[in-house]
DNA sequence: TAGACCCAATCC
DNA sequence: GATTGGGTCTAC
């Protein structure tokens, strides 16, 4: 009798196991195979792990097992073929195991709807097919007018698609008469654009150096840190070239949706139509289509954001990660997986370099550059020695700084703005805020408008005169009158860049102003567009929160300022310095990119920071060196692990027990280095109804820690209704 | 006393 | 995650 070893499509901690069936079917079946089970009563998804042979009766099984075995048939086998290679599983495995996710949970983040291990995925878009007319003979005896007409069109074109080809009714006169044949071919939803193809570029001697030293590196993994307008993505070329010629496969991520086209047609002038896409905007059919697309090897490049990082390449020869120090390459949701961790776990696998660019890496990265765990390249100049923009920081506390006309924009930006429009070149303005006011309260009783859901503030939409909350999307229409004393006149706090494109408009009459930031891009191809037009000269200003910021080139934008630096600082993380660097950073970067000389400037209200000085003065080394004395004190990353614990639960009390009772349980473990901050409320303390606390866990010895909570996690999960979530590696608290 | 409601255990 | 079964509460 044969036993499948399942794991069922729920990913829960307590199910993070395997259940087992007796297979009665014929059909073939194996590991990484999906099959419909019976899971306590109602139907369930169920995925093979393991398939093994037994010598018992059902009967006997029973007897040893004290469960009776329920039957799988062949109508119970969803797939042919197994849904992923070995190497994929062992990923798979890995990741689970670091993030301590159920593994079903990262294998379903891992596959694209139709191919999920979940019953919805019955209702995933299935492969779509095209009809195509194929020429089987010219002969054009005994033919009408009209069919031979068809038939000189198709002997042209042959294969044509149906469609294309004309009348249904001729064309079935044709098939008929046997001079043609109708066959039915997959269809890409997903079109790429098709570039013309172009030669490599000549390397500046520092693209040259630093390719060389990447490819010469002894180690796997390799940061490559080049200042912006160094021209890192030259490097990435040349290397995939170099890979490409090898007969291996590339894995370019961007951190970035709005980034994929521009890297796509980088790669795409060089290397053909080999190029494929994968990121979450595509829609199910787009992404199923290109899955397949590479899973069949007919891509050896793949362009895409963070879940491109399981992309099911085969033979990878190189994984690059631009801007290795964004953020959103970790994903906010479990199993809060890190796209460049997982892309160092698979490039270890594969046994292939790891390339991780940046002009200010994270601090983790980069310390692991200067004790030589990773191998080190750089490039410390811009293209044609550009020089870097000045810049200037203006100190929002002077009131000499302001004029009558603006609270907002200092007098210095207004006059750089007005330069700038008299000479017909473009700004770029950063703020890392959303609306238009950011705060609603009453003056007169005190009244907070704050989110019923989840706690957080209510920031006023003006392009739908919203009140919204930007944690949880809770929205609610902008009140006339205060909900407790009924007074009409309430007291707006803040500004975002909503504000600011207003306060713009005002200035400077007949300004084109554009905006972009997650509202704007929250329609589909709203962001390609509007950077496309600024690029284009259709706009003089860009208003946009740090989506703007990163890794565009804009020629002819020759200021950038950042509208209040100071956002950042107060961030509830021990990442907030390092945060408010990469966006000064980054935005100055931005300036002067082509032959025109830029400027920068940065309006805050610390302007002795040194996170605000060294961004300024884009002095990275003496950012990291400083940064690093101050993790150091405080114990953060990178001299400590993070581990993030979040309990939930409807009864607070139990919560709280319990999360004191966690805490207890790792702190007699004996453990040294080890310290855990909490159980507090986090800033959103409530969701849906349930209460939440966190417990931060620091410690240095990730093995001990690694194997006491999987230890730990099975033992305490579940009880008294609490549950428990883990991030590993947070980038708050 | 039947039905509603909640909680914890169980799933092969 | 879905189902079940037991315990407790509640309305008439």
């Amino acid at each position: 009798m044969k036993i499948l070893d399942v794991l069922t499509e729920y990913g829960t901690r307590s199910l993070d196991r395997t259940f087992s069936y007796a297979y009665v079917g014929t059909k073939p079946i194996g590991p990484r195979y999906r099959i419909k089970i019976n899971f306590n009563g109602h139907l369930a998804m169920g995925f093979v792990m393991q398939v093994r042979e037994t010598q018992d009766s059902p009967e006997q099984f029973e007897a040893r097992n004290g469960y009776p075995l329920k039957n799988i048939t062949n109508e119970d086998v969803v797939d042919d073929v197994p849904l992923m290679d070995e190497s994929m599983m062992t990923l798979a495995k890995e990741v689970a195991d670091y993030y301590f996710a159920p593994l079903i949970s990262v294998i379903q983040a891992m596959l694209p709807l139709s191919l999920s291990p979940k019953l919805s995925s019955e209702h995933g878009p299935k492969i779509a097919y095209e009809q195509w007319v194929q020429l089987v003979s010219a002969d054009e005896n005994g033919l009408t007018d009209k069919q031979i007409e068809m038939l000189r069109l198709i002997a042209k074109n042959t294969p044509i698609l149906k469609k294309e080809a004309g009348s249904p009714a001729i064309l079935k006169k044709l098939i008929e008469a046997g001079r043609v044949t109708l066959f039915k071919k997959e269809k890409q939803r997903l079109q790429i654009p098709v570039n013309e193809r172009e030669e490599p570029h000549e390397m500046t001697e520092l693209q040259r150096q630093a390719y060389q030293k990447i490819l010469d590196s002894s180690k796997e993994v390799v940061l490559l840190q080049g200042v912006t307008g160094s021209g890192k993505t030259e490097v990435y070329l040349r290397l995939s070239e170099t890979v490409l010629s090898q007969g291996k496969t590339v894995l370019m991520l961007v951190p970035e949706i709005s980034l994929t086209p521009v890297m796509v047609e980088y790669f795409s002038r060089r290397f053909g139509p080999k190029v494929a896409i994968l990121h979450s905007e595509l829609t199910p059919g787009e992404r199923y289509d290109e899955y397949r697309r590479i899973a069949q090897g007919k891509a050896s490049i793949v362009v895409g954001a963070r879940s491109a990082v399981f992309a099911p390449l085969q033979n990878i020869g190189l994984i690059i990660l631009d801007e290795e120090h964004v953020e959103s390459y970790k994903q906010d949701n479990a199993p809060f997986y890190h796209a460049r961790e997982v892309a160092i776990m698979r490039g270890k696998q594969e046994h292939c370099k790891v390339v991780l660019g940046s002009a200010t890496p994270s601090l983790e990265t980069k310390a692991r550059a200067v004790k030589g765990v990773y191998g080190y390249a750089e490039m410390n100049r811009r293209i044609n020695e550009k020089a870097l923009p000045k810049t200037q920081i203006v100190d929002l506390t002077d009131r000499r700084n302001f004029n009558a006309k603006s609270e907002k924009l200092s007098a210095p930006l207004q006059a750089l703005i007005q330069e700038k429009l008299n000479r017909h070149e473009q700004v770029l303005l950063l703020l890392n805020r959303r609306g238009y006011w950011t705060g609603i309260n009453c003056p007169k009783c005190g009244y907070i408008f704050t989110c019923p859901q989840c706690g957080g503030n209510l920031t006023y939409h003006q392009e739908d005169s919203m009140l919204k909350c930007h944690h949880c999307g809770y929205v609610m229409r902008y009140p006339e009158r205060c909900p407790d004393c009924g007074n009409t006149h309430l007291r707006r706090i803040g500004y975002g860049t909503e504000r600011v494109v207003k306060e713009l408009e005002d200035l400077y009459p007949g300004v084109r102003v554009a905006r972009l930031d997650s509202d704007v891009s929250r329609v589909s191809k709203q962001a390609v567009a509007i950077l496309k037009a600024f690029k284009e000269g259709k706009y003089d200003i860009l208003v946009g929160t740090q989506m703007i910021a990163k890794g565009h080139d804009f020629p002819n934008v020759t200021l950038s300022a950042v509208v209040n630096a100071d956002i950042g600082l107060a961030l509830p993380t021990y990442r907030a310095a390092e945060r408010t660097f990469e966006l000064i950073a980054q935005a100055v970067g931005r300036s002067g990119r082509s032959s025109k000389t830029g400027i920068a400037l940065i309006q805050t209200y610390n302007p002795n920071h040194y996170a605000i000085r060294f961004g300024a003065s884009q002095d990275y080394e003496s950012f990291f060196r400083y940064e690093m004395q101050q993790r150091k004190v405080a114990k953060y990353p990178p001299y400590v692990y993070l581990i993030l614990l979040e309990f939930q639960s409807s009864n607070e009390n139990k919560l709280v027990s319990f999360a004191y009772d966690f805490k207890k349980d790792v702190m007699t473990q004996g453990f040294a280095d080890v310290s855990a901050i909490g159980p507090i409320l986090p800033y959103y303390a409530m969701q849906d109804g349930m209460h939440k606390r966190i417990l931060l866990l620091r410690y240095k010895n990730r093995q001990q820690m690694d194997d006491y909570l999987h230890e730990a996690l099975p033992r305490l999960n579940g009880l008294s209704g609490v549950k428990i979530t883990v991030n590993v590696d947070p980038l708050d608290y």
